[in-house]
DNA sequence: GTCTGTTTGAAACATACGTTTGAAGCGCGG
DNA sequence: CCGCGCTTCAAACGTATGTTTCAAACAGAC
Protein backbone atom coordinates (compact mmCIF):
# COMPACT_ATOMS: atom_id res chain seq x y z
CA UNK A 1 0.00 0.00 0.00
CA UNK A 2 0.83 3.93 -0.12
CA UNK A 3 2.37 4.16 3.24
CA UNK A 4 4.64 1.45 4.23
CA UNK A 5 1.77 -1.61 5.15
CA UNK A 6 4.48 -2.16 7.74
CA UNK A 7 2.76 -0.44 10.33
CA UNK A 8 -0.58 -1.90 9.50
CA UNK A 9 0.81 -5.21 9.94
CA UNK A 10 2.38 -4.64 13.05
CA UNK A 11 -0.82 -2.73 14.60
CA UNK A 12 -2.50 -5.98 13.30
CA UNK A 13 -0.36 -8.11 15.30
CA UNK A 14 -0.02 -6.44 17.78
CA UNK A 15 -3.51 -5.71 18.41
CA UNK A 16 -4.45 -9.77 18.50
CA UNK A 17 -1.29 -10.61 20.58
CA UNK A 18 -2.12 -8.07 23.22
CA UNK A 19 -5.75 -9.32 23.11
CA UNK A 20 -5.51 -12.52 23.58
CA UNK A 21 -2.22 -12.10 25.90
CA UNK A 22 -1.87 -8.93 27.84
CA UNK A 23 0.73 -5.94 27.43
CA UNK A 24 3.32 -7.02 29.64
CA UNK A 25 3.15 -10.89 28.61
CA UNK A 26 3.74 -9.78 25.04
CA UNK A 27 6.85 -9.11 23.29
CA UNK A 28 7.97 -6.95 20.90
CA UNK A 29 9.88 -10.21 19.09
CA UNK A 30 6.85 -11.46 19.20
CA UNK A 31 4.68 -9.25 17.35
CA UNK A 32 7.31 -8.58 14.91
CA UNK A 33 7.65 -11.97 14.03
CA UNK A 34 3.82 -12.46 13.72
CA UNK A 35 3.81 -9.02 10.98
CA UNK A 36 6.35 -10.65 9.41
CA UNK A 37 8.97 -7.31 9.97
CA UNK A 38 12.15 -7.20 11.43
CA UNK A 39 12.46 -6.20 15.42
CA UNK A 40 13.61 -2.95 14.89
CA UNK A 41 10.61 -1.36 12.61
CA UNK A 42 8.61 -0.97 15.73
CA UNK A 43 10.75 1.39 17.75
CA UNK A 44 11.33 2.83 14.52
CA UNK A 45 7.95 3.45 13.35
CA UNK A 46 6.44 4.07 16.96
CA UNK A 47 9.15 4.76 19.15
CA UNK A 48 8.43 2.79 21.69
CA UNK A 49 6.31 -0.60 22.90
CA UNK A 50 4.09 1.65 25.33
CA UNK A 51 3.50 4.44 22.49
CA UNK A 52 2.72 0.96 20.16
CA UNK A 53 0.16 0.13 22.20
CA UNK A 54 -1.06 3.92 22.71
CA UNK A 55 -1.49 3.27 18.75
CA UNK A 56 -3.14 0.23 18.78
CA UNK A 57 -6.05 1.98 21.58
CA UNK A 58 -6.37 5.49 18.98
CA UNK A 59 -6.61 3.05 16.06
CA UNK A 60 -10.05 1.85 17.33
CA UNK A 61 -10.55 4.24 20.01
CA UNK A 62 -10.78 7.35 17.62
CA UNK A 63 -13.64 6.11 15.58
CA UNK A 64 -15.67 4.71 17.75
CA UNK A 65 -15.29 8.21 19.88
CA UNK A 66 -16.75 9.59 17.14
CA UNK A 67 -19.42 7.71 16.31
CA UNK A 68 -19.89 7.82 19.80
CA UNK A 69 -20.48 11.40 19.83
CA UNK A 70 -23.06 11.41 16.75
CA UNK A 71 -25.14 8.58 18.82
CA UNK A 72 -25.43 11.11 21.84
CA UNK A 73 -26.05 13.96 19.26
CA UNK A 74 -28.86 11.54 17.46
CA UNK A 75 -30.27 10.61 20.90
CA UNK A 76 -30.24 14.39 22.89
CA UNK A 77 -31.66 15.88 19.35
CA UNK A 78 -34.17 13.15 19.71
CA UNK A 79 -35.69 13.70 23.30
CA UNK A 80 -35.49 16.96 22.51
CA UNK A 81 -34.46 19.03 25.66
CA UNK A 82 -35.95 16.10 27.97
CA UNK A 83 -32.89 14.14 29.31
CA UNK A 84 -32.24 10.61 27.33
CA UNK A 85 -33.63 7.28 29.65
CA UNK A 86 -30.85 5.15 31.33
CA UNK A 87 -31.90 2.30 28.64
CA UNK A 88 -31.64 4.49 25.93
CA UNK A 89 -27.83 5.76 27.05
CA UNK A 90 -27.19 2.49 27.62
CA UNK A 91 -28.23 1.68 24.16
CA UNK A 92 -26.45 3.97 22.28
CA UNK A 93 -23.71 3.42 24.15
CA UNK A 94 -23.61 -0.44 22.54
CA UNK A 95 -25.02 0.18 19.47
CA UNK A 96 -21.79 2.58 18.91
CA UNK A 97 -19.89 -0.50 19.95
CA UNK A 98 -21.50 -3.15 17.89
CA UNK A 99 -21.78 -0.58 14.95
CA UNK A 100 -18.22 0.05 14.39
CA UNK A 101 -16.45 -0.54 10.90
CA UNK A 102 -14.52 -3.59 11.48
CA UNK A 103 -11.93 -4.80 10.29
CA UNK A 104 -12.18 -8.41 10.10
CA UNK A 105 -15.03 -10.84 11.89
CA UNK A 106 -13.55 -10.91 15.41
CA UNK A 107 -13.19 -7.04 15.53
CA UNK A 108 -15.86 -6.40 18.11
CA UNK A 109 -14.65 -8.99 20.52
CA UNK A 110 -10.94 -7.60 20.37
CA UNK A 111 -11.94 -4.33 20.38
CA UNK A 112 -13.63 -5.57 23.85
CA UNK A 113 -11.31 -7.68 25.19
CA UNK A 114 -8.96 -4.32 24.74
CA UNK A 115 -11.02 -2.20 26.45
CA UNK A 116 -11.46 -4.67 29.41
CA UNK A 117 -7.77 -5.16 29.70
CA UNK A 118 -6.89 -1.26 29.91
CA UNK A 119 -9.26 -0.95 32.65
CA UNK A 120 -8.50 -4.28 34.43
CA UNK A 121 -4.27 -4.45 33.76
CA UNK A 122 -3.80 -1.18 35.48
CA UNK A 123 -0.32 0.49 33.16
CA UNK A 124 -0.34 4.06 34.13
CA UNK A 125 0.74 5.30 30.84
CA UNK A 126 -1.98 3.73 28.94
CA UNK A 127 -4.68 4.75 31.63
CA UNK A 128 -2.82 8.68 31.48
CA UNK A 129 -3.46 8.25 27.77
CA UNK A 130 -6.92 7.36 27.81
CA UNK A 131 -7.93 10.04 29.86
CA UNK A 132 -6.26 12.81 28.62
CA UNK A 133 -7.44 11.27 24.63
CA UNK A 134 -10.82 10.24 25.40
CA UNK A 135 -12.01 12.31 28.07
CA UNK A 136 -14.56 13.74 26.35
CA UNK A 137 -17.10 11.07 25.36
CA UNK A 138 -16.55 9.38 28.49
CA UNK A 139 -17.15 12.75 30.44
CA UNK A 140 -20.17 12.98 28.42
CA UNK A 141 -21.75 9.51 28.85
CA UNK A 142 -20.86 10.26 32.66
CA UNK A 143 -23.26 13.32 32.25
CA UNK A 144 -25.97 11.36 30.71
CA UNK A 145 -26.27 8.27 33.25
CA UNK A 146 -26.49 11.95 35.99
CA UNK A 147 -29.17 12.68 34.42
CA UNK A 148 -30.99 9.77 33.69
CA UNK A 149 -30.73 8.51 37.21
CA UNK A 150 -31.67 11.85 39.27
CA UNK A 151 -33.13 9.69 42.24
CA UNK A 152 -29.78 8.32 43.27
CA UNK A 153 -27.31 10.13 45.53
CA UNK A 154 -24.17 10.67 43.76
CA UNK A 155 -22.23 8.23 46.04
CA UNK A 156 -24.93 5.03 45.46
CA UNK A 157 -24.56 6.62 41.44
CA UNK A 158 -20.44 6.59 41.62
CA UNK A 159 -20.67 2.93 43.04
CA UNK A 160 -23.12 1.33 40.40
CA UNK A 161 -21.39 2.89 37.65
CA UNK A 162 -18.13 0.99 38.70
CA UNK A 163 -20.25 -2.35 38.89
CA UNK A 164 -21.35 -1.49 35.61
CA UNK A 165 -18.00 -0.89 34.26
CA UNK A 166 -16.82 -4.21 35.96
CA UNK A 167 -19.71 -6.03 34.36
CA UNK A 168 -19.13 -4.59 31.14
CA UNK A 169 -15.25 -4.83 31.10
CA UNK A 170 -14.87 -8.13 32.55
CA UNK A 171 -17.49 -9.58 30.58
CA UNK A 172 -15.78 -8.65 26.94
CA UNK A 173 -12.51 -9.20 28.58
CA UNK A 174 -13.02 -12.40 28.24
CA UNK A 175 -16.28 -12.62 26.08
CA UNK A 176 -14.50 -15.22 23.41
CA UNK A 177 -13.86 -17.50 26.08
CA UNK A 178 -17.12 -17.11 27.62
CA UNK A 179 -18.75 -18.14 24.60
CA UNK A 180 -16.65 -20.85 23.98
CA UNK A 181 -17.43 -22.57 27.34
CA UNK A 182 -20.93 -21.89 27.18
CA UNK A 183 -20.88 -23.88 23.36
CA UNK A 184 -19.21 -26.60 24.80
CA UNK A 185 -21.77 -26.73 27.73
CA UNK A 186 -25.20 -26.24 25.44
CA UNK A 187 -23.84 -26.37 22.20
CA UNK A 188 -25.74 -22.41 22.20
CA UNK A 189 -24.05 -20.26 19.89
CA UNK A 190 -23.92 -16.54 20.81
CA UNK A 191 -22.61 -13.81 19.17
CA UNK A 192 -21.32 -9.97 20.79
CA UNK A 193 -25.06 -8.73 20.21
CA UNK A 194 -26.43 -10.72 22.41
CA UNK A 195 -24.09 -10.76 25.11
CA UNK A 196 -24.72 -6.84 24.58
CA UNK A 197 -28.64 -7.50 24.47
CA UNK A 198 -28.13 -9.67 27.58
CA UNK A 199 -25.85 -7.19 29.17
CA UNK A 200 -27.72 -4.00 28.69
CA UNK A 201 -31.21 -4.91 31.30
CA UNK A 202 -28.83 -6.75 33.51
CA UNK A 203 -26.96 -3.39 33.81
CA UNK A 204 -29.96 -1.23 33.90
CA UNK A 205 -32.10 -3.25 36.82
CA UNK A 206 -29.00 -3.31 39.02
CA UNK A 207 -28.41 0.48 38.56
CA UNK A 208 -32.30 1.04 39.44
CA UNK A 209 -32.17 -1.58 42.20
CA UNK A 210 -34.29 -0.40 44.86
CA UNK A 211 -32.42 1.12 47.13
CA UNK A 212 -29.32 1.03 48.93
CA UNK A 213 -31.01 -1.65 50.84
CA UNK A 214 -28.97 -2.32 54.00
CA UNK A 215 -30.09 -6.07 54.42
CA UNK A 216 -28.59 -6.37 57.36
CA UNK A 217 -27.02 -9.94 57.15
CA UNK A 218 -29.99 -12.39 58.01
CA UNK A 219 -29.26 -13.59 61.35
CA UNK A 220 -26.32 -15.60 60.72
CA UNK A 221 -24.71 -17.75 63.33
CA UNK A 222 -21.08 -18.68 61.47
CA UNK A 223 -18.22 -19.88 63.33
CA UNK A 224 -15.46 -18.73 62.47
CA UNK A 225 -12.71 -21.54 61.74
CA UNK B 1 8.71 -18.63 65.39
CA UNK B 2 8.93 -22.33 65.09
CA UNK B 3 8.54 -23.36 61.62
CA UNK B 4 11.39 -20.50 59.77
CA UNK B 5 9.12 -17.12 59.37
CA UNK B 6 11.24 -16.55 56.46
CA UNK B 7 8.32 -18.73 54.24
CA UNK B 8 5.51 -16.36 56.24
CA UNK B 9 7.82 -12.96 55.50
CA UNK B 10 7.76 -13.55 51.82
CA UNK B 11 4.19 -14.76 51.51
CA UNK B 12 3.04 -11.50 53.10
CA UNK B 13 5.62 -9.43 51.11
CA UNK B 14 4.27 -11.00 48.07
CA UNK B 15 0.56 -11.00 49.07
CA UNK B 16 0.88 -7.19 48.85
CA UNK B 17 3.18 -6.61 46.07
CA UNK B 18 0.97 -8.69 44.04
CA UNK B 19 -1.89 -6.87 45.45
CA UNK B 20 -0.73 -3.65 44.57
CA UNK B 21 1.39 -4.43 41.38
CA UNK B 22 0.05 -7.72 39.64
CA UNK B 23 1.86 -11.20 39.38
CA UNK B 24 4.08 -10.29 36.30
CA UNK B 25 5.16 -6.85 37.40
CA UNK B 26 6.55 -8.17 40.67
CA UNK B 27 9.57 -9.86 40.16
CA UNK B 28 11.17 -12.30 43.01
CA UNK B 29 13.72 -9.81 44.08
CA UNK B 30 11.44 -6.91 44.43
CA UNK B 31 9.76 -9.93 46.86
CA UNK B 32 12.97 -10.86 48.57
CA UNK B 33 14.27 -7.47 49.36
CA UNK B 34 10.61 -6.53 50.48
CA UNK B 35 10.60 -9.38 53.02
CA UNK B 36 14.34 -8.74 53.44
CA UNK B 37 15.47 -12.68 52.94
CA UNK B 38 17.48 -14.19 50.57
CA UNK B 39 16.57 -13.95 47.11
CA UNK B 40 17.18 -17.85 46.35
CA UNK B 41 14.77 -18.07 49.33
CA UNK B 42 11.59 -18.45 47.41
CA UNK B 43 13.13 -21.09 44.85
CA UNK B 44 14.53 -23.23 48.27
CA UNK B 45 11.10 -22.78 49.89
CA UNK B 46 8.45 -22.58 47.17
CA UNK B 47 10.28 -24.17 44.19
CA UNK B 48 9.53 -21.62 41.62
CA UNK B 49 7.84 -18.04 41.29
CA UNK B 50 4.57 -19.98 40.15
CA UNK B 51 4.32 -22.22 43.40
CA UNK B 52 4.76 -19.14 45.23
CA UNK B 53 1.74 -17.35 43.58
CA UNK B 54 -0.49 -20.65 44.52
CA UNK B 55 1.03 -20.79 48.23
CA UNK B 56 -0.11 -17.01 48.40
CA UNK B 57 -3.48 -17.69 47.29
CA UNK B 58 -3.57 -20.65 49.44
CA UNK B 59 -3.29 -19.24 52.56
CA UNK B 60 -6.17 -17.03 52.37
CA UNK B 61 -8.63 -19.28 49.92
CA UNK B 62 -8.49 -22.30 52.02
CA UNK B 63 -9.78 -21.01 55.23
CA UNK B 64 -12.22 -18.81 52.74
CA UNK B 65 -12.77 -22.10 51.53
CA UNK B 66 -14.06 -23.51 54.72
CA UNK B 67 -15.79 -20.33 56.08
CA UNK B 68 -17.90 -20.43 53.45
CA UNK B 69 -18.68 -24.36 53.39
CA UNK B 70 -19.62 -23.44 56.91
CA UNK B 71 -22.19 -20.74 56.04
CA UNK B 72 -23.38 -22.56 53.26
CA UNK B 73 -24.13 -25.40 55.54
CA UNK B 74 -25.75 -23.14 58.26
CA UNK B 75 -27.85 -21.31 55.44
CA UNK B 76 -29.52 -24.76 54.15
CA UNK B 77 -30.08 -25.76 57.09
CA UNK B 78 -31.64 -22.86 58.15
CA UNK B 79 -34.64 -23.01 55.50
CA UNK B 80 -34.96 -26.63 56.00
CA UNK B 81 -35.32 -27.88 52.76
CA UNK B 82 -36.32 -24.70 51.06
CA UNK B 83 -34.00 -23.64 48.72
CA UNK B 84 -32.09 -19.96 50.08
CA UNK B 85 -33.10 -17.00 48.03
CA UNK B 86 -31.07 -15.42 45.89
CA UNK B 87 -30.00 -12.56 48.79
CA UNK B 88 -29.29 -14.92 51.11
CA UNK B 89 -26.63 -16.53 48.62
CA UNK B 90 -25.14 -13.48 48.35
CA UNK B 91 -24.80 -12.32 51.77
CA UNK B 92 -23.90 -15.57 52.79
CA UNK B 93 -21.03 -14.96 50.21
CA UNK B 94 -20.21 -11.27 51.41
CA UNK B 95 -20.35 -12.24 55.03
CA UNK B 96 -17.73 -15.11 54.52
CA UNK B 97 -15.19 -13.00 52.90
CA UNK B 98 -15.69 -9.91 54.97
CA UNK B 99 -15.63 -11.99 58.61
CA UNK B 100 -12.62 -13.73 57.50
CA UNK B 101 -9.26 -13.73 60.11
CA UNK B 102 -7.37 -10.67 58.83
CA UNK B 103 -3.49 -10.61 59.28
CA UNK B 104 -3.95 -6.91 59.25
CA UNK B 105 -6.26 -4.10 58.49
CA UNK B 106 -5.91 -3.91 54.85
CA UNK B 107 -6.26 -7.88 54.79
CA UNK B 108 -9.94 -7.93 53.29
CA UNK B 109 -8.76 -5.17 50.28
CA UNK B 110 -5.96 -7.69 49.55
CA UNK B 111 -7.81 -10.50 49.49
CA UNK B 112 -10.58 -9.12 47.02
CA UNK B 113 -7.45 -7.48 44.88
CA UNK B 114 -6.23 -10.71 44.59
CA UNK B 115 -8.94 -12.62 43.39
CA UNK B 116 -10.21 -9.51 41.26
CA UNK B 117 -6.30 -10.26 39.30
CA UNK B 118 -6.66 -14.23 39.77
CA UNK B 119 -9.78 -13.77 37.23
CA UNK B 120 -8.43 -10.97 35.55
CA UNK B 121 -4.88 -11.35 34.64
CA UNK B 122 -5.28 -14.67 32.81
CA UNK B 123 -2.91 -16.95 34.24
CA UNK B 124 -3.50 -20.09 32.64
CA UNK B 125 -1.62 -21.95 35.68
CA UNK B 126 -3.04 -20.14 38.11
CA UNK B 127 -7.00 -20.47 36.71
CA UNK B 128 -5.58 -24.66 36.93
CA UNK B 129 -4.68 -24.06 40.25
CA UNK B 130 -7.54 -22.18 41.56
CA UNK B 131 -10.18 -24.77 39.53
CA UNK B 132 -8.92 -27.81 40.87
CA UNK B 133 -8.36 -26.74 44.14
CA UNK B 134 -11.46 -24.92 44.70
CA UNK B 135 -14.28 -26.47 42.60
CA UNK B 136 -16.30 -27.76 45.03
CA UNK B 137 -17.82 -24.38 46.99
CA UNK B 138 -18.04 -22.62 43.44
CA UNK B 139 -19.84 -25.48 42.39
CA UNK B 140 -22.21 -25.22 45.69
CA UNK B 141 -22.21 -21.67 45.50
CA UNK B 142 -23.44 -22.34 41.44
CA UNK B 143 -25.98 -24.99 42.28
CA UNK B 144 -27.64 -22.39 44.89
CA UNK B 145 -27.76 -19.57 42.54
CA UNK B 146 -29.19 -21.84 39.87
CA UNK B 147 -32.26 -23.02 42.57
CA UNK B 148 -32.10 -19.58 43.85
CA UNK B 149 -33.14 -18.64 40.27
CA UNK B 150 -35.70 -21.41 38.98
CA UNK B 151 -36.98 -18.72 36.93
CA UNK B 152 -34.17 -18.27 34.20
CA UNK B 153 -32.79 -20.39 31.79
CA UNK B 154 -29.77 -21.55 32.11
CA UNK B 155 -28.37 -19.74 29.29
CA UNK B 156 -29.54 -16.27 30.85
CA UNK B 157 -28.02 -17.29 34.23
CA UNK B 158 -25.30 -18.25 32.76
CA UNK B 159 -24.73 -14.96 31.31
CA UNK B 160 -26.08 -13.47 34.38
CA UNK B 161 -23.32 -15.07 36.50
CA UNK B 162 -20.77 -13.76 34.64
CA UNK B 163 -21.74 -10.00 34.75
CA UNK B 164 -22.01 -10.53 38.72
CA UNK B 165 -18.70 -12.30 38.77
CA UNK B 166 -17.43 -9.14 36.39
CA UNK B 167 -19.02 -6.30 38.61
CA UNK B 168 -17.62 -7.91 41.76
CA UNK B 169 -14.46 -9.38 40.46
CA UNK B 170 -13.31 -5.82 38.93
CA UNK B 171 -14.89 -4.01 41.63
CA UNK B 172 -12.58 -5.50 44.03
CA UNK B 173 -9.76 -5.29 42.46
CA UNK B 174 -9.60 -1.85 42.10
CA UNK B 175 -11.50 -1.23 45.37
CA UNK B 176 -8.57 0.83 46.75
CA UNK B 177 -8.34 2.81 43.83
CA UNK B 178 -11.45 3.22 43.73
CA UNK B 179 -12.37 4.27 47.67
CA UNK B 180 -9.55 6.69 47.29
CA UNK B 181 -11.25 8.06 44.01
CA UNK B 182 -13.88 8.68 46.31
CA UNK B 183 -12.61 9.83 49.14
CA UNK B 184 -10.72 13.07 47.26
CA UNK B 185 -13.77 13.94 45.25
CA UNK B 186 -16.63 14.14 48.04
CA UNK B 187 -14.31 13.34 50.84
CA UNK B 188 -16.93 10.16 52.22
CA UNK B 189 -14.66 7.42 53.41
CA UNK B 190 -16.24 3.54 52.42
CA UNK B 191 -15.15 0.25 54.00
CA UNK B 192 -15.30 -2.58 52.40
CA UNK B 193 -18.23 -3.92 53.83
CA UNK B 194 -20.05 -1.08 52.74
CA UNK B 195 -18.69 -1.76 49.27
CA UNK B 196 -20.39 -4.86 49.32
CA UNK B 197 -23.75 -3.53 51.37
CA UNK B 198 -23.76 -1.64 47.77
CA UNK B 199 -22.62 -4.13 45.19
CA UNK B 200 -24.76 -7.38 46.40
CA UNK B 201 -28.64 -5.21 46.16
CA UNK B 202 -26.75 -4.55 42.67
CA UNK B 203 -26.22 -8.07 42.28
CA UNK B 204 -29.10 -9.38 43.13
CA UNK B 205 -31.60 -7.07 41.02
CA UNK B 206 -29.56 -7.54 37.73
CA UNK B 207 -29.72 -11.44 38.22
CA UNK B 208 -33.41 -10.75 39.03
CA UNK B 209 -33.96 -8.15 35.88
CA UNK B 210 -37.33 -8.69 34.08
CA UNK B 211 -36.74 -10.56 31.05
CA UNK B 212 -33.90 -10.94 28.26
CA UNK B 213 -36.19 -7.63 27.22
CA UNK B 214 -34.56 -7.47 23.97
CA UNK B 215 -34.69 -3.42 23.51
CA UNK B 216 -34.60 -3.18 20.26
CA UNK B 217 -32.42 -0.50 20.00
CA UNK B 218 -34.57 2.80 19.95
CA UNK B 219 -34.83 3.99 16.40
CA UNK B 220 -31.38 5.14 15.86
CA UNK B 221 -30.40 6.44 12.27
CA UNK B 222 -27.21 6.69 13.83
CA UNK B 223 -24.80 7.58 10.41
CA UNK B 224 -21.44 5.49 10.81
CA UNK B 225 -18.35 7.49 10.26
C1' DG C 1 32.08 -31.38 71.06
C1' DT C 2 30.99 -33.36 66.98
C1' DC C 3 28.25 -34.84 63.46
C1' DT C 4 23.95 -34.35 60.37
C1' DG C 5 20.30 -32.37 58.06
C1' DT C 6 18.27 -28.00 57.22
C1' DT C 7 18.42 -23.23 56.13
C1' DT C 8 20.78 -19.00 54.58
C1' DG C 9 24.12 -16.36 51.81
C1' DA C 10 26.69 -14.22 47.81
C1' DA C 11 27.51 -15.04 43.38
C1' DA C 12 26.84 -16.66 39.02
C1' DC C 13 24.01 -18.62 35.11
C1' DA C 14 21.17 -18.66 31.16
C1' DT C 15 17.67 -16.40 28.98
C1' DA C 16 14.52 -12.88 27.53
C1' DC C 17 13.43 -8.37 27.09
C1' DG C 18 13.23 -3.32 24.97
C1' DT C 19 16.18 -0.54 22.59
C1' DT C 20 20.14 1.12 19.66
C1' DT C 21 23.40 0.87 16.01
C1' DG C 22 25.24 1.18 11.50
C1' DA C 23 25.29 -0.80 7.21
C1' DA C 24 22.51 -2.29 3.27
C1' DG C 25 18.49 -1.74 0.24
C1' DC C 26 15.13 0.88 -2.03
C1' DG C 27 12.60 4.62 -4.88
C1' DC C 28 13.03 8.64 -7.26
C1' DG C 29 14.16 13.42 -8.81
C1' DG C 30 18.14 15.45 -10.83
C1' DC D 1 24.03 7.48 -13.25
C1' DC D 2 24.29 9.65 -9.12
C1' DG D 3 22.82 11.08 -4.70
C1' DC D 4 19.55 11.61 -1.18
C1' DG D 5 15.53 10.44 2.02
C1' DC D 6 13.24 6.75 3.90
C1' DT D 7 12.93 2.10 5.25
C1' DT D 8 14.66 -2.54 6.33
C1' DC D 9 17.91 -5.65 8.23
C1' DA D 10 21.15 -8.41 11.24
C1' DA D 11 23.56 -7.81 15.06
C1' DA D 12 24.63 -6.15 19.24
C1' DC D 13 23.85 -3.65 23.79
C1' DG D 14 22.50 -3.19 28.48
C1' DT D 15 19.46 -4.62 31.79
C1' DA D 16 16.29 -7.50 34.32
C1' DT D 17 14.38 -11.73 35.13
C1' DG D 18 13.84 -16.73 37.25
C1' DT D 19 16.75 -20.18 38.60
C1' DT D 20 20.96 -22.76 40.17
C1' DT D 21 25.15 -23.45 42.65
C1' DC D 22 27.95 -24.33 46.44
C1' DA D 23 29.99 -22.85 50.52
C1' DA D 24 28.95 -21.00 55.08
C1' DA D 25 25.96 -20.78 59.16
C1' DC D 26 22.93 -22.93 62.06
C1' DA D 27 20.22 -26.19 65.24
C1' DG D 28 19.48 -30.31 67.57
C1' DA D 29 20.75 -35.28 68.74
C1' DC D 30 24.07 -38.18 70.40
Amino acid sequence: MAQSDTVDRILDAAEELFAERGFSETSLRMITSKAKVNLAAVNYHFGSKNALIHAVFARFLSPFSATLETAFDDLEERCGGNPPTLNQTLWALTESAVRMPQRNDRGISIFMRLLGLAYTQSQGHLRKFLEQEYSQPFGRFMRLLKEATPELSSVDRYWRIQFMLGATAFTMSSSDALRDILQNKTGVETSVQEIAARLVPFLAAGMQAPDKLLTPPPESKVSVA
